[in-house]
DNA sequence: TTCGTTTCTTAATCTACATTAATGCGCAGG
DNA sequence: CCTGCGCATTAATGTAGATTAAGAAACGAA
């Protein structure tokens, strides 16, 4: 099942980041083919890092095929994961791609994937060429801020089973394609922590 | 000392969200005008409740004078402070100024305070009138993206104390002038951990 | 001022999650 | 086909911080 849906992606017919531009007619054919020449295709082996801590990056990426995630290590060598990105998500480290800032983040791929780099000059074209796409990316900003803040309260009072939750509310796809040990990461516990709530709350739900 | 530095603020010189766009001469002295005409001035007494979760709300908020929050209140009716604002600071639910979402947070008055409001259409307007200051305002969502980004990954990985001590380098105007329970919110520990936490490391200093 | 309320602190107990360690499984490379 | 190593699970023990409770200090309103 979670087959096919692999195996359709890996025909050209792959998502695009310009599919959401197409619907709105935002931009005008010799527009898209102007960000075509920009875009460029970049497939990525399981394991490889793209962004490192420190490093200055300018390049965000759709993922068409695979999963990416972003992650930390803190000072105790200990990795914390930031997000996952499957299939039709975007990552980046935003704040080392819009400024100059050296990145927080690693980036790697966990499984071979194909996504589409673009550039800041290409964001800074297709801005200018595109109030609306200009806004668009304005309101993608601030939704990220909202999606920030709320998981900013979720680490502030929920319990690990409460994000655990979330967590498969959020990335259905990829609770059966990612290790224990890196849902664990992204919800802040260990993957012993995670191994004793899961099966505690299977027993509960064999009780009723 | 603190009480020198309020009565400043007091006077008809305390900041103005303007004082950033003028060094820039980004406006011209009509568009500065403009500008005018559409901020208002606003007291609030303390414990006045601006914004109610819940509520669409429409403005944000630059401290002239004073101190303000952003909070949540969760399923337990237990406090989540999210943000101070002291002066120069602006405080607003993002994705509810920007966009129709109902609110997440409260904001209100931790003392008397006074602040610009600018409602939602002067963000429009101004953005209008000079792309400069609409891309200042998207640096600004991305340095704000920045900060809650840190912020995750410090409740992730950081101990109680480490956040307090962060918590200190950012507000440290703060530290004196509002309650210890409010600043056990922010950190997401009990006042009485902090109250532990604050005489255990002072035991440790006196030890060296 | 005085009284009532909120806030801070200290201390005892409790609990969610971390740490450590041991076991078994699945899978990649020789 | 083994062999080894990373991963998941379980269990024992440890610990940061929660909860509960109670007393002292600070604060606001009459």
């Amino acid at each position: 099942m979670e087959n096919s849906l692999l195996h359709n992606n890996a025909h050209s017919n792959s998502p695009s980041i310009k599919d959401s531009y197409r619907p709105l007619q935002l931009l005008s054919a010799q527009q898209l083919a102007l960000v075509d020449a920009f875009i460029t295709i970049k497939n990525i082996k399981k394991g490889d890092i793209i962004l490192r801590k420190g490093e200055v990056a300018t390049k965000a990426y759709f993922v068409r095929i695979g999963c990416l995630r972003s992650y930390t290590i803190d000072d105790k060598g200990k990795e914390h994961i930031f997000m996952f990105a499957p299939e039709g998500w975007i990552i980046s480290d935003i704040s080392t791609q819009m400024t100059d800032a050296p990145s927080d983040l690693f980036i790697d791929a966990l499984e071979d994937s194909q996504v589409e780099v673009f550039d800041r000059r290409l964001s800074e074209l297709i801005r200018a060429i595109s109030p609306q796409i200009n806004n668009m990316t304005t309101e993608k900003f601030i939704k990220r801020i909202a999606v920030l803040q709320k998981r900013i309260i979720m680490l502030m009072s929920a319990t690990a089973w409460e994000r655990y939750q979330h967590f498969m509310e959020t990335y259905p796809s990829i609770v059966q394609r990612v290790p224990q040990r890196m849902i664990a990461s992204y919800l802040g516990i260990t993957p012993e922590a995670l191994s004793k709530l899961r099966s505690d709350n299977t027993k509960l739900k064999q009780k009723k």
